[in-house]
DNA sequence: GAGTTGAAACATAGGCTCCG
DNA sequence: CGGAGCCTATGTTTCAACTC
């Protein structure tokens, strides 16, 4: 139990009532007391089971931002990057962690570019290059080592500066074995130096390649070989410490001069487009290093550091959330919510699968009430909720408004004027959001932000309630039509029958089981013959029926008919049958009794339109 | 759009390596 | 040199593909 004291200038009084009306609509489980200096008002539980527990979750990558993430950085037990991630976060394990390092090398270090190594039939020779830097290593050695490193380059498709250290170090391994030879450091530092320099000799050609692939080929082609070379010129002019080592920035930078020197020079203009598919074919010739990235106490001093994490958590994709976080209202919930706020003739809800927009998940719930004491002049009213929390102002800023003017409210059997914007009628529609997170649009969380996933999932649970509702209106409609068909033939048949039996001299028809028939409706007679009483129902419909049949007489029956419930209640029996009925078949309900008891028929499971009972 | 299904990844628990 | 975090095995959840 909650109280709470609250003094304030009340001329708003209109408002404060709708919002703990409101906040009794969603808030089902809880009862809610308004006491103002004159009056006050109630609402009641629906229900008396407390709304599910939520689970504790930590934060989801997505969902973070800098400064929180350098806090979590600050205070984490973990001190390497992968353990920080897996130890911190929701939904990351090691795979997730890997790819993350992985897109974190990238922009901490930069990418390698890999080069296609020398074909065997060119002038170039790996393993001549690399013989000739070992010394002093005896002639048998040096060949295993070379030809095992030249084996290797030319397994592969593109070589990065690590992929030849790691071949020369695979080499060096397998020429000890072989050999008895140790290959040191020192020996394998000039290897690898030569084995670079000769992957890198042809540099124009494997860009002219990657370059062409990734422009239109309504470049022309001398075009796209001065760019090449001109990217070449780039990627060469660098000292030999760099490795080709470079970010997705400094590729930009490259790619950029060298399109510009190309639109100067050549007058041809070189697009953003072009620049983009260059950049990327190039980026994805590039490999990841695999150097170790800091440790978790530099990068939490180092905010470009942590910046640049961030971003790599961002770029990879990481599953969504668990959902367990969340404490969704329930649809029925949200039908009683609104049952007991609201009077009126229908009600519908329907709860959404959980969703997920910036790492935060989100349910969206939806309701309507039509009908009954609702006021039909106006637009429809919308409740807004957040988290079981209603909001009150800047309604037209809102998600919700925006997605409730998109809908087509005419399908659903709603006027709306011109088409499009909020509809008019009798009804009440909530939207309820529930997040981790919700986002608003300011400060004063008056208005839920336009998110794309939650405005998709918040119309989606509208149309879903909405699709009930549609489904209501139309058969109220044709139950309607079907009334004042019944009405004008009830008052034409008699007529008619009267007319007849006049001409033809014959006794009067019984009407009632031809209005039945003309109205293809369900036909309930009684017939009592010497203490026998018989309830024929007859379907005149065209689909099968299953009504409740229901006799109270007020003596004990006996022999009654297969199917049936007898119970007896203060000196009545309740005898009920349900019987399958087919299309244009009938069910014979039989039971004995006392002559001078009296009875009286009840039928239900079928709508009172589409039933004559004539017992 | 809903439901189903198989697969892959994450979560959790318990022993071992490595940082301070 | 000590203790805390990292690494490996089993269960569960989510995702993607597919069909209706």
């Amino acid at each position: 139990r909650i109280e709470l004291e609250m003094e304030a200038n009340m001329r708003a009084r209109s408002q404060l009532r709708d919002y703990v009306k409101h906040t009794a609509v969603v808030n089902p489980h809880a009862r809610i007391e308004l006491r103002e200096p004159n009056g006050e008002f109630k609402a009641e539980r629906a229900t008396d089971r407390l709304p599910a527990d939520t689970e504790e979750i930590r934060p989801h990558p997505h969902g973070v931002e800098l400064g929180t993430l350098l806090k979590m950085l600050d205070s984490t037990d973990s001190y390497s990057v992968s353990g920080f991630l897996q130890g911190e976060f929701t939904r990351v394990g090691g795979k997730t962690a890997t790819s993350v390092i992985e897109r974190f090398n990238d922009h901490h270090y930069g990418c390698e570019m890999a080069w296609q190594p020398p074909k065997t039939h060119d002038d170039t020779d790996i393993e001549a290059a690399v013989t000739d830097a070992v010394a002093n290593k005896g002639r048998e050695a040096t060949d295993v080592f070379a030809a095992a490193v030249a084996d290797r380059v030319a397994e592969r498709e593109r070589l990065a500066h690590h992929n030849i250290v790691e071949i020369v170090a695979n080499g060096a391994d397998a020429a000890e074995v072989d050999t008895g030879t140790a290959f040191g450091d020192t020996v394998q530092g000039k290897a690898v130096a030569a084995a670079w320099n000769a992957v890198r000799t042809d540099l124009d050609a494997d860009l002219y390649a990657l370059v062409d692939g990734a422009t239109s080929t309504r470049k022309d082609d001398v075009v796209v070989e001065s760019f090449a070379e001109r990217l070449a010129a780039k990627f060469d002019t660098e000292d030999d410490e760099t490795r080709d080592r470079l970010t997705r920035d400094a590729l930009r930078g490259y790619v950029d001069r060298a399109a510009d020197m190309t639109a100067e020079r050549d007058d041809v203009s070189f697009g953003e487009t072009a620049r983009e598919n260059v950049i990327g074919a190039i980026w994805n010739a590039c490999r990841t290093v695999p150097d170790e990235p800091p440790k978790v106490r530099t990068i939490a001093d180092d905010r470009d550091t942590a910046s640049a994490l961030l971003d790599a958590m961002r770029e990879t994709d990481i599953i969504a959330p668990p959902t367990g976080c969340l404490s969704p209202i329930t649809a029925d919930l949200v039908r009683s919510g609104l049952e007991k706020e609201f009077d009126a003739d229908f009600y519908a809800s329907a709860t959404r699968d959980a969703g997920v927009h910036g790492g935060d998940p989100f349910i969206v719930e939806a309701g309507i009430a039509y009908g009954g004491d609702l006021a039909a002049e106006g637009g429809v009213e919308l409740l807004r909720f957040a988290n079981r929390v209603p909001l009150v102002y800047q309604r037209g800023a809102c998600a919700t408004t925006d997605v409730l003017k998109g809908i087509g409210w005419r399908n659903y059997g709603l006027d709306q004027p011109g088409g499009s914007g909020l509809p008019n009628g009798p009804a009440v529609v909530m939207i309820h959001v529930a997040s981790t997170n919700v986002p608003f649009t300011s400060e004063s969380k008056d208005a839920i932000a336009n998110v794309p996933e939650i405005e998709d999932e918040i119309e989606l649970a509208v149309r879903e309630a909405a699709r009930e509702l549609k489904s209501y209106l139309n058969k109220r409609q044709s139950m309607q039509q079907r009334r004042e068909k019944q009405d004008v033939l009830s008052t034409v048949l008699p007529e008619m029958a009267e007319k007849l039996a006049d001409i033809t001299e014959r006794d009067q028809l019984e009407i009632d089981d031809s209005l039945a028939r003309i109205m293809n409706n369900v036909l309930v007679e009684r017939h009592v013959e010497n203490g026998t009483v018989k309830l024929v129902v007859e379907n005149h419909s065209g689909t099968n029926e299953s009504p409740d049949v229901t006799e109270i007489v007020s003596a004990e029956p006996s022999a009654v008919s297969d199917g049936a419930r007898v119970v007896e209640m203060d000196g009545e029996w309740f005898v009920k049958w349900s019987p399958e009925v087919e299309s244009d078949d009938e069910s014979v309900l039989e039971y004995e009794i006392d002559d001078d008891a009296s009875f009286d028929l009840d039928v239900t499971g079928i709508e009172s339109e589409k039933l004559t009972n004539n017992a």
